[in-house]
DNA sequence: TATGAATGAGTTTTCATTCAT
DNA sequence: GATGAATGAAAACTCATTCAT
């Protein structure tokens, strides 16, 4: 599975072939088949593994964070680090690669759900109590927000740069700071303990 | 050209062989390679085609909306038009796909600045002497949009409903309504025709 | 049958499509159809133009001819001469690709036996009233000498330098020098004119 | 291997297919990719098998002739040998294919050497100590030989018969038998074991 | 005469997958 | 668990040739 993050990483989709993740592991071909039964198997797993493990670190960030400007932080750094490591190239590879296998779909859909919820989840804390509560459906920003940082990893792996993707988080974090107490956003963000 | 556009729609980058075409089409493979030299290259003129033709619409439609609100309901319009005919899949798909070509990406890039370019003259015009006027680059938030579209119509194709797509345009259309004001966004976007 | 004695030349019988010719020669592939019939057709016709016209050149040096050293001079020269200015390479070539278009075989043989028949002539007059006059039958040397010609222009272009084929005239000049007068060579040789 | 030698013997290094190979020797096409990594591969292969082992044939022979006759005597029954088993069809064929894959050339190159390099050896052998040692330089005269076994190898197999090869090893054999004692050739051979 | 467009059969190469060991 | 060898299907691309104009 490490062989198979590394060369989604390195090749994309598209070359992550049982080949090249065989010589980057080290190992035989068939090792892949015997032990996931098909290709996308073993890269579903990978997914699931690098997937699990992200979330678990923005879970942690998120719970550490009891207000607004401490959310935006925390998510400008984990995002970063993301960017950085190539986690975030591997979940975009995975959904840009499914449409050209239709079966993959469902599956990854299932996998990228986690990350909606966990989003909402943060959305409606630091929605609650504010003057647009009842107008933006936690949900949808949700969905918003995760298109939004695939489309950056796609645009910006294109680019072969990261620099606008670096300089949006500042602006998304000044706007979030005028418009925070303007709206009232996080008021009832105290308690960091009631999530999920 | 129209048949790249077609399979590129239904079968995705990767699913756009010289085969696919060629059957969709209903002429012999060779002949792409007469024309354009090689797949790539049909697939790049496809992308130009649909692109021009888009943006062409935008720059239209865009011309027309004098006014912050006729702006977004533009915005909403054309766009949804775009995520049901296809069109938007079509980029998506070629800058996805680019990451399993890399000698694709700098063509795609150049073909994804006038887009870019496009979004900034109107957020700047929506901008323009409102209250974040310099705390808002243009550029980085057209950067931002055009990623958040793109985003959309990979995680909306992936689900295979476009009804979290839909509501966003909703949400975004009353959030700019509650902020425009507050904010005096398109305070001065009266005059239509300053437009590029 | 220029642009095909070019493109033999530049990119060998496997380079020489009809696309290749064709841009060569800046015309149309179909005119080569239209003309010759078939591919092979045309550098057929190609072979002929450049084999009677270096032949000519050789019947004229070797005419000139008075002595035996006069004929290895004159030899050096010419072939020299052809080696560089390429016309040997399109016979080579032509040979060479017989073997994988058999049906060229015969055609190719037909215009060859005249070089066999001008070398067998030359060396019949070299030959006459010496000491190996009736122990070297001369179509057996002239074949001897044709072969050695298309195999030094194999080797030589395989290995990317002359130097090699430069320097066995050189050699085969001195020994001529010194056998010459062992072996009574070109004793008759005197005049010039009663050649074919 | 096998099949690629018998291959280019029977059909030419242009038809020397992937295919032609695989059905030649009753395996799948994609065998070859996967023990070869590339045609070309597979080619350079089978030529270094024949080329080695001929290569020994040669030397065994060589080492055994203490004269200058015995040499010629060995030399003609050796390369009648190959000549009608098609060993020498095999090296013709790459020489000649490489023009038209220049990457080959290089590798070809480095194949012929060896053989250069052994006629050199036995050229000098029945050069040293005769009339003529100083005038000729053994590597060009190894290259004329290479040559010439080419050259005649074309010319043989084009015109589908190999009497006029026959009749020049006799031809060969009676002028080195006549020339050896007057120029001393083959003087100081009788050590045959001084060889490289 | 000349051309642009078209085609079927061919090329090398890569792929996911299977299987005997 | 692990491997080397094998395979059928598919990939992009090139070829000689044809044909309507």
């Amino acid at each position: 599975m490490e062989a198979a993050i590394e060369t989604l990483k390195r090749r994309g989709f598209a070359g992550a072939s049982a080949r090249a993740i065989a010589e980057q592991g080290g190992f035989n071909q068939a090792l892949i088949f015997y032990h996931f039964g098909t290709l996308h198997g073993l890269l579903l797993a990978a997914l699931d593994r690098t997937s699990d493990e992200r979330l678990r670190s923005y879970r942690t960030a998120a719970a550490s964070a009891g207000s607004l400007e401490d959310l935006l932080d925390v998510a400008a750094e984990v995002y970063a680090e993301d960017l950085r490591s190539g986690h975030i190239k591997v979940v975009a590879e995975m959904i840009a690669g499914a449409s050209s296998a239709p079966e993959l779909g469902p599956e990854i859909v299932r996998r990228v759900e986690p990350w909606i919820d966990f989003a909402a989840t943060q959305i409606a804390r630091a929605l609650k109590g504010s003057a647009v509560e009842g107008m933006v459906p936690p949900r949808d920003a949700a969905y918003a927000l995760v298109a939004q940082y695939l489309g950056i990893e796609l645009l910006s792996h294109l680019q072969g740069d990261t620099a606008a993707a670096d300089s949006l988080f500042d602006v998304a974090g000044s706007i979030g700071r005028l418009l925070g107490p303007m709206l009232q956003l996080g008021a009832a963000m105290g308690a960091a303990d009631d999530l999920e």
